[in-house]
DNA sequence: GTAGGGTTAG
């Protein structure tokens, strides 16, 4: 996208005028200046080469020359102009401008010796105080830019020790280069000399922040509540808002976004980096009507939004994780350019819908076209095996990883093949996989074995992956729940009430599971066992009615359990009643207040319980509706009496 | 007339 800020448009339109046309009376080395600023590199060098300039080359125009050769990277046209310079008396610090420029360009193509070299040539004394700073600049700039820290820091040391004064650009390149341990005694020392709230260097420091998680995304938010609200942009929004996206803040990032439109966050026009920060925190949430309107937004404001890659990318992640694959496949098609992004995004959806067969063909086409797939392709295609059950082409892909794309696999990919071997129920093997791995097993590795315990009720590999993970992730409540879960469907009660006391004296809750459906704009969320809906008393009515159904259907049920029922559906609208899951009272509210035919869409915190599954299944097929789940892994399609899922989760 | 800030997939 290009740089829409109003100053950059004032010097391109400036530039514009004075490139014009070649019979400009500007004079020459204006033009090429200018052609250079517009990015215009190859005629301006043309112009410097060809054009017919009288007097001959000129100091003025020899700045923005070199600049062109950096952007073109060609060092040996540097270091001519280089030597004309030189020739000429204008170095080492006649022209500031040039030295300047042979610094920036010499820095960003690497040849950072020979910037160090032209900088310790200056005259300390006689160079004015400006030119010493920008010098200084330059380098630490192209230090940062080529990943070199501690180079950074030795030029900032030797610059405050020759009493050179740092500015707001000098921070610019030196917060980001900082360890995160350090950027808060940066953060500090520019806050001392006043750039802390400086616009730029106010968005740097969060930006930078975001970079080291929940801790940094607070961090990030600090910087940014302590600006003046008048130094406050479009970037500094952006910025902090992209670092609660990054960091799993995404409730967040969408009340960042409200926020930042309201009249009292200035009623700020977002732009295709706000719009992706926010497609992200949807997508994670399943905000199904934030990820419309936005949508929406970008096909009325943002007409060439297709040629933006991130943007398309960010709206394919929305609709894959959010249950409209064909929508997100559209959008794919109709990009002109994809990343791998793109193919990772569609691939992953596939993947989650059970769609294991086209994620596995997507994965082809993509390499066939010459996409070399990274580590997330493969987490997404892995996990996409892992949920259709697509066990040999798993383990086929897993061994290509390192013997074809040369890629390490990571403890997501070992996990992703743990659950993978472990839902075949081939647990000795996934048990061999762990002891094989080169680097330590981590709680979601020992946790995806234990989830395969608790679909294969094996209690003794499933104790061996618990003492692990309780190890690793104590305070993780669900993987005790899962244990609990192992005892109980093996009927070891004793046990269960054992594991129950570890978490009572730990202290630990299970999370609340939760759902919900957005209905004409609105979230309406439910809890398990939760009364506080306005319709709670319809909704209680009607999953009752139909649990009812399910079991008749199911088994013929006995007289005694009809008349138990009717007690509780008598006693619903009195009192709480235990063990409703939240999921059957979200597909109920859907039921009560949707059109037949039409699909209805539920977000869910955690997993589907079986029993949840059977039922949806069956009601599924005695309403006639269709229902979309996301869960905690995957999405489940109820319709017709069966699951999208084969029963296989 | 030099130096420069924000974005995506698991």
């Amino acid at each position: 996208m290009r740089n829409d800020s109003p100053w950059s448009m004032a010097t391109e339109s400036s530039a514009v005028a004075v490139a014009g046309d070649a019979n400009s009376t500007e004079p020459w080395s204006a033009r090429v200046r200018a052609l250079t600023r517009l990015g215009r590199h190859r005629e301006s060098l043309a112009l410097l080469r060809h054009g017919d300039p009288s007097p001959p080359p000129h100091a003025l125009a020899l700045p923005a020359s070199v600049i062109s050769c950096a952007a073109l990277s060609l060092p040996s046209s540097v270091a001519q102009i280089h030597a004309l310079g030189a020739k000429r008396g204008l170095l080492p610090a006649a022209d500031a401008y040039l030295l300047s420029a042979l610094l920036t360009a010499y820095s960003r193509l690497g040849s950072l010796r020979l910037a160090h070299q032209l900088l310790d040539e200056m005259p300390l004394e006689s160079t004015p105080h400006t030119t010493l700073r920008t010098a200084f600049n330059s380098v630490i700039s192209g230090c940062a830019l080529h990943a070199l820290p501690v180079a950074c820091f030795a030029l900032f040391h030797r610059m405050r020790a020759a009493a050179v004064r740092f500015d707001a650009v000098t921070l610019l390149a030196l917060v980001p280069a900082a360890p995160l341990s350090v950027v808060p005694q940066v953060h500090a020392l520019a806050a001392r000399v006043g750039f802390a709230t400086e616009t730029s260097v106010a968005n740097c420091l969060i930006s930078t922040y975001a970079r080291g998680g929940a801790f940094g995304a607070a961090l990030a938010r600090r910087v940014f509540d302590e600006m003046p609200l008048a130094s406050r942009d479009l970037v500094s929004w952006n910025a902090v808002l992209s670092a609660h996206a990054q960091n799993g803040l995404a409730v967040d990032a969408l009340d960042l976004y409200r926020r930042m439109r309201s009249p009292e966050g200035g009623g700020v026009e977002p732009d295709a980096v706000t719009i992706v920060g926010v497609l992200s925190s949807a997508a994670h949430l399943g905000a199904l009507g934030v990820g419309f309107d936005v949508e929406h937004y970008v096909r009325q404001r943002l007409p060439g939004f297709r040629t933006n890659v991130q943007l398309c990318n960010a709206l394919i992640n929305f609709h894959a994780r959010c249950g409209s694959l064909p929508r997100a496949q559209q959008l794919f098609d109709e990009m002109p350019r994809k990343s791998i992004v793109s193919w990772t995004a569609l691939l992953t959806g596939h993947g989650m819908h059970g769609n294991g067969d086209v994620a596995v063909s997507l994965f082809e086409r993509m390499v066939s076209e010459g996409i070399r797939p990274d580590n997330v392709a493969m987490v997404g295609l892995l996990s996409a095996c892992s949920h259709a059950g697509l066990y040999d082409e798993g383990r086929k892909y897993f061994s290509t990883m390192e013997s074809v794309y040369k890629l390490r696999p990571t403890l997501e990919h070992y996990t992703c093949m743990v659950d993978l071997l472990g839902r075949a129920g081939r647990l000795e093997e996934a048990r061999e996989l762990i002891s094989s791995m080169p680097m330590p097993a981590d709680g979601a590795v020992w946790g995806a074995l234990l989830g395969a315990c608790k679909i294969h009720k094996n209690v003794e590999v499933g104790e061996e992956a618990f003492a692990n993970v309780v190890e690793l992730e104590p305070r993780n409540a669900g993987y005790y729940v899962l244990m609990s879960n192992i005892y109980t469907d093996t009927g070891q009660l004793d046990n269960v009430a054992r594991v129950r006391a570890m978490m009572r004296e730990r202290g630990l809750k299970k999370e609340p599971g939760c759902s919900y459906v957005e209905h004409k704009g609105r979230v309406h969320l439910f809890m398990a066992d939760d009364h506080s809906h306005p319709q709670a008393r319809r909704i209680y009515e009607l999953v009752i009615r139909l649990e009812l159904m399910v079991k008749e259907k199911s088994s013929g049920v006995r007289e005694s359990e009809v008349a138990a029922a009717k007690g509780r559906m008598e006693k619903a609208a009195a009192q709480p009643l235990v063990g409703i899951h939240s999921e059957k009272l979200a597909v109920a509210f859907g039921l009560l207040n949707t059109e037949a035919g039409s699909e209805i869409v539920v977000i869910k915190n955690l997993r589907v319980c079986g029993d949840c599954h059977s039922f949806l299944k069956v009601v599924s097929a005695t309403t006639n509706r269709a229902f979309l789940v996301r869960d905690a892994s995957r999405f489940h399609r109820f319709d017709g009496g069966v699951c999208s899922c084969k029963d296989y989760w």
